[in-house]
Formats: structure tokens, sequence, C-alpha cells
DNA sequence: TATAGCATGTAATCGGTTACATGATTCA
DNA sequence: TGAATCATGTAACCGATTACATGCTATA
């Protein structure tokens, strides 16, 4: 699934510009689908090519004229095909995970530094996130799917957030006091079980 | 941070063949990033050229000669730079969301479907994640650092496919029932509340 | 005064995926 | 017999990111 069917998509809802197309992307699909300008905008202009969207052209004083677009018959028809051909992959492409992996080739500050800033980042996002559900314009009429997708991602940041927050001290007293050393460390029965699943308490 | 890095990272731990490289991301980073051979090759070939690995080649009886790799002290250093610079982004890229997001535009069994399947991959994933700390060449020799990315993976992994089994059976029926329809649900109440954060049990 | 928001677009580049090409062995 | 494993590589293509280009308004 590319960008061009992730706008159909998002104007089934409702007509937006490519400004605010990039907006919903920033806010609700954050947690799966990231796209920018550089790609939207020639999206769009793909679509209209194909008759899959329609453009109504709005003036506005000492701006570019505002681009409002609107699905075609044509375009529902499209995206229903569309939906029905793509395989459900699901991609994680994450160098913080990278640099964690590769923790001990990295000084201790560092890594507790890059940890921070992903829980601070998480954090943030679980706090938007609840903004999100509580002053919406449309709260209650989120879509069974919508409600799926966007609770996915909430439960999954919240389980990653408290792993995180759970392991920061474990690593780095281990990485403090092992780094090249080589003392069998007291708590190694404790340290076995890391990989425990959490219980992602609120 | 490239594939070529994630090269520069995996041999540190041991010299590798290209093959076996492409075999530790379908194992191990299979979580947090992907690779294939068409990236994996030409990334190895420009290593060389750089002087940040060394190769060696061995001969095979009737099979294209094995080329084992090792980092040099320059690939190191150029590493640990990489590494130092490497922003921490983590990227989702998921058309099994998107799909779940727009359910409403498909029909209620494919999206079980696509649900089903991934709540497969997910166990197999799972299992196979156990497999690999029972029998692995190195179980207990992992890293801290190995072991926090490691079990982030596997902590997500749980919550995720706790979340999927959860929702299943209400989405279904949310899909089912509502679907152009209009009925007030009667258990409104319960499904206000989907996105609170799983349990995750295992 | 400087940053963020609104609003659109293009062009160069870059990196990755996919398909192609080869080919023996082993297991089901 | 067919698929999977081992083993390497190239070339075309495609999609996305980045930087560039423009420029007013409102807020901090």
């Amino acid at each position: 699934m590319d960008v061009k069917t992730l706008c159909l998509g998002v104007l089934t809802e409702q007509d937006y510009t490519g400004y605010e197309i990039k907006r919903c992307c920033e806010e609700v699909f954050r947690h799966f689908f990231v796209a920018g300008f550089g790609s939207i905008y020639p999206a769009l202009a793909e679509l209209q090519r194909d008759g899959l969207v329609t453009v109504k052209s709005v003036e506005q004083k000492k701006r570019p004229d505002k681009k409002i677009y609107s699905i075609t018959a044509a375009g529902r028809q499209a995206l229903a095909q569309e939906l029905l051909e793509t395989p459900p992959r699901h991609k994680v492409r994450s160098e913080f995970l990278a640099l964690m992996y590769f923790a001990d080739l990295l000084p201790p500050e560092r890594v507790d530094a890059v940890l921070g800033e992903m829980i601070e980042r998480f954090e943030q996002t679980l706090v938007e996130e609840l903004a999100l559900f509580d002053s919406e314009d449309a709260p209650g009429e989120l879509t069974p799917g919508q409600r799926f997708a966007l609770g996915y991602g909430r439960t999954v940041l919240t389980s990653a957030l408290a792993y995180c927050k759970r392991q920061r001290p474990q690593l780095a007293r281990a990485l403090r006091g092992e780094s090249e050393g080589g003392e069998p460390e007291p708590e190694a029965a404790d340290d076995r079980r890391p990989l425990t699943p959490s219980l992602a308490g609120e």
C-alpha cells in the first residue's frame, strides 16, 4: 500500500487538502504510516490525473490556492480493489532498537540518553493520543476499524513504554558494571528473565 | 542507519558470509530491521571497497565461492562513529493496521481473515523466538543490549497478539451488526474502552 | 525578532525491493 | 517430483526523503 491508497482512504471520510492529509498522518496514522509532503502532493496529482479524485481550488489572500480534493466513484472502486488485494504486511524499522542491540559498542551514557529520549517520546505520544480521544471532532463516531487500529497503537505503545522504564536501570547497571569487566553478576537469576512479557499497567 | 552499518555491527560479533547475515536478519533482527540479499550483497561489496571489511574466499564444490567477511579496525571505528551519530528513529509501516483502519470499506470476512492471518503470524514468531532462546549457539552469552532489544520485541509482540485475540470477536460483531445499519449497540459501555492497555499475559 | 503554522509544489538523490541468472544437494 | 537450503550477484525500477523555492500571518 502506498501513499496514493492512503490518500484515497482518508478522502472517503471527508474532503481534504494535501496539507490536511499530512496532519492526519501525523495525528492518527502515526503508529503505522509515515508520509511527508514530498510524497503526498505528487500522489494527489497522480490520483487526479487518473480521475480517482477531483479538485476544487479555493483562492486565498496571499497564499497558494487551497486545493480541496474529493474522491470520485472510480476512486472508491479503485480503493476497494486495492484494499482487497493488499497483503497485510507489518514492518518495523527501528534505529533505536538497533542502537540498543549494539549497546556494548557505545558509551553507557549514550545508551542511557537514547533510552531516555525514547521514553520521553513514547510518553508524549501517549498524552497526545489521549487528548485526541477526548477532544477529536468525531469522538464517538469512530468506526470499529478505526477503534481497532488506534487501540492497537495505544496498547503496543503502553507496553513498550513500560518495558523501557522497567529495563532502564537494569541495563545501565549491566553496562557500567560488566562493560569489558567480567564479574559474574550476583543477580543473574533476576537478570535471566528480562524477557518476561510486561504487565503493561497504565 | 542503513544495511551497511548493520553488517558492520553483526561482524563485530564474528565473521559471516552475506548469506549468514541474511539469516541473522530473519532470526534476530526481525523485530526491527529488514534486509534482503539485494541490499546486503551490494552493502558488503561497498564496505570492502572502503576498507571497512576484508574478505576470505573459500572454494566449494559446485557452489559459488563462500566469501567470509571480517571487520577491520577502520570498520570498527566507522561503526562506532555511525552509532554515535545515529538518531534513534523508530518507524512502523503497517498495511495490516491500515487495512484495519479502513475495515468498514471491506467485506467483514476479509477483515476477519486478515486478523486471523496476523494472529497466526504473531503466534508463530513468538514460538520461534522462544526456540531461539533455548537452543541458540550463545544462549547465556547475550550482551545486555541484545537482551534488551530482543526482550523489547518479545514484549511488544506478546501484547499485540493479546490485543488482536481479545478484539477479534468484538470487531467481527461490530462490523456485521452495525455495517450500514444503525442500531445503538447495547454493549456500548463495554465497547467504549477497547483502548485500555492489555494485560499482555503470556 | 524568530519561530511555527498555513499552503503548494519540484527535482535530485538515495536506498531498497523485485526479478533475473546459475546450480548442486537434500529432504519430504 | 518439487521445494527448501546453500551461495552469490546484477540491473531495473520504484517509492520516499531531502532540499529547494515562495511568502504571508500570528504567536512567543
